[in-house]
DNA sequence: GTGAAAGCGCTAACAC
DNA sequence: GTGTTAGCGCTTTCAC
């Protein structure tokens, strides 16, 4: 037995054919029945395993492909992860987990670093974009599949409508009865930030739309932290007072999941209850915000469908030839829990789907 | 402009100098300066980037590696994947993530797919081991490093003590005056499961060691709903009772995080507050438990850490030469937070660190 | 159906 | 300091 790795080469001496039948044989193209046994026996005997690389430079596929956001860390980004491995596993693709960076400038080298080929196509959800960034994605060397901003028409992404979500859940806090309305978003210059604001904007700003009073108070990131904070400024009494009074607002719609227990806990530190004084929105519809005390009323992009259909988008390109550049778009959906439960009725709502 | 990616041999040609001193210039190795500038030049003209397969199958080096759990949401292991992420990045690898399965013999099959050489080591973290897999791993073609239970001497590993993390969770229970305490467990037959089980029988076997009641519930799954059934066949009244009594349970330690929200939620499910009547610890110290309503008491095991000492093991084994097979062992802290707050006193703990 | 041989893109001897 | 050349392991024409 050699120290090294035994290669095709010592399979086809061991088995006493050429080296190409010994490929042949090994992949059941176009070899006799003889042949497959003898060189499948001489490869068990020798423990071999077609090395990754050679194949690569042959056949230009490397049977990997990136997956790349902001922060991994993030609930959201994990759900894609598993849904995009679930999917392109079975059919012999092996994930890379890459970062974005926080800019435009750092996504445009992920982009560009494409060019070594070690992937045969990129899935990305960038957080914040740019007409660079399309340039770049449209002379990527490889398949690229973004998650987020529809690049309409020009290139395959997977998109929902987050502002439409953000709609739905002022839509309900409407109907609940709730008149002073507040919005908690993230950063503004962000993809999301961005359309969430919007979104909330175009809710309050509807004919039908009637309240007493709306806000917004943008967090320093899309952390607990931040929308604790950003919930305290929003919630807390204009003056020094120790008395708790009546709240400013009662409701919040939080721009994800993550604000949105900070906007809870907020409401915890001043004394007021959620849903009774407050009753508080979320998005992304995270398992944190299910097992949630309340759990969280959410507005669901489909994490999980959005990164399935985009890793059906990227087998589409890399499997198959090169069709028209395809667009997915998820709805959102409202997810009715314990946070924005009625006020007076003793009926208590847990995990319903509207 | 070629259709194709540019290679090394179109560079050297549009510098009208050799491949070899093209590649040399590239890598800034014995090459004179006008050569090194003509090179940049002519790569720059071209957009130039090297081909990682060429690269790969001459170097004998992926600059990948491949980080392995059986379930890549669970928060644990997201935190080592962004730790190990953090890690290699900076050196110039990528990171593949691939799954373990379930099953010895799935991790088997997945220690025995390094043969083809895609990656340059792989660290992993297995749900169940034995024998079989000790030995596959170490006759592996690439370094392996294991994180969970610690292979004595013979395989690099990089372990935590969770069952002595155990015992610390049951001292604080005590030393709060907690005397009746429960168990709620994870699947006997992984290796937390065993290792923490080990760990509760230790704590309450101890001479020193007084309680009135103790007693084990074994969870069908490292969940939050497991745990909350689980919990509800524990502190549930044993017959038909409408009114909640005395629960049979004064303290709960559970074996993670998850399965202690679980817990909470069961309790809150049976009128009985925490951490008033039953005060709870959990295990892992995830940013979940952080955030949850009341924060969670738990047993850091230092998901991060772990990861990142992994992580410079490989990059140990990768870029240096063979050492003696490393042991890196991170102790277990109690983080206690208001989940196991006092029951009298006014004063309110909040991620206060033991 | 089988074998011989070319060549994917790169780095590292080896000569000069 | 620079150029020539071999060869990593594989798939795939191309002849037979």
């Amino acid at each position: 037995m050699t120290s090294s790795r035994a290669t095709l080469i010592d399979v086809a001496q061991r088995a006493g054919v050429s080296l190409a039948s010994t490929s042949r044989a090994l992949h059941g193209t176009g070899a006799s029945k003889t042949m497959v046994e003898r060189v499948r026996a001489a490869a068990a005997e020798l423990g071999y395993s077609p090395d990754a690389a050679g194949r690569t430079l042959r056949m230009k596929k490397t049977f990997q492909v990136a997956f790349a956001v902001a922060d991994i860390g993030n609930p959201v980004y994990v759900e894609m992860l598993a849904a995009i491995h679930e999917v392109v596993s079975p059919h012999g693709y092996r994930v890379v987990v890459m970062s974005t960076g926080d800019t435009v400038s750092s996504t445009v080298d992920l982009v560009r670093s494409m060019g070594s080929g070690f992937v045969d196509g990129l899935i990305v959800s960038p957080l914040r974009t740019g007409d660079e960034l399309a340039h770049e994605i449209r002379r990527a060397p490889v398949p690229v599949v973004v998650i987020g901003r529809p690049f309409a028409g020009e290139i395959d992404s997977v998109s929902t409508d987050s502002a439409a979500g953000i709609g739905l859940a002022v839509e309900h806090l409407l109907a609940l009865g709730r008149r002073r309305i507040a919005f908690v978003n993230g950063p503004l210059d962000t993809t999301p930030g961005a359309a969430r604001q919007r979104g909330f904007d175009t809710a309050t700003a509807a004919p039908t739309f009637s309240a007493e009073r709306v806000a917004t108070e943008v967090a320093d990131d899309f952390t607990v932290s931040a929308g604790r904070e950003a919930a305290r400024r929003l919630l807390g009494p204009s003056s020094a007072q120790a008395e708790p009074t009546r709240p400013p607002f009662d409701a919040v719609v939080a721009a994800n999941d993550l604000l949105a227990i900070g906007v809870i806990r907020a409401a915890d530190d001043l004394g007021l209850s959620v849903p009774g004084d407050v009753a508080v929105t979320g998005m992304d519809d995270t398992e944190l915000g299910q097992v949630f005390k309340p759990s969280l009323t959410s507005v669901s992009l489909g994490s999980a469908e959005r990164g399935r259909a985009a890793a059906r988008l990227m087998l589409d390109r890399v499997e198959a030839g090169d069709p028209q550049p395809q667009h997915v778009a998820i709805g959102p959906r409202l997810q009715v829990r314990e946070s924005t439960a009625p006020a007076q009725p003793s009926t208590r709502d847990q995990g319903g789907t509207r």
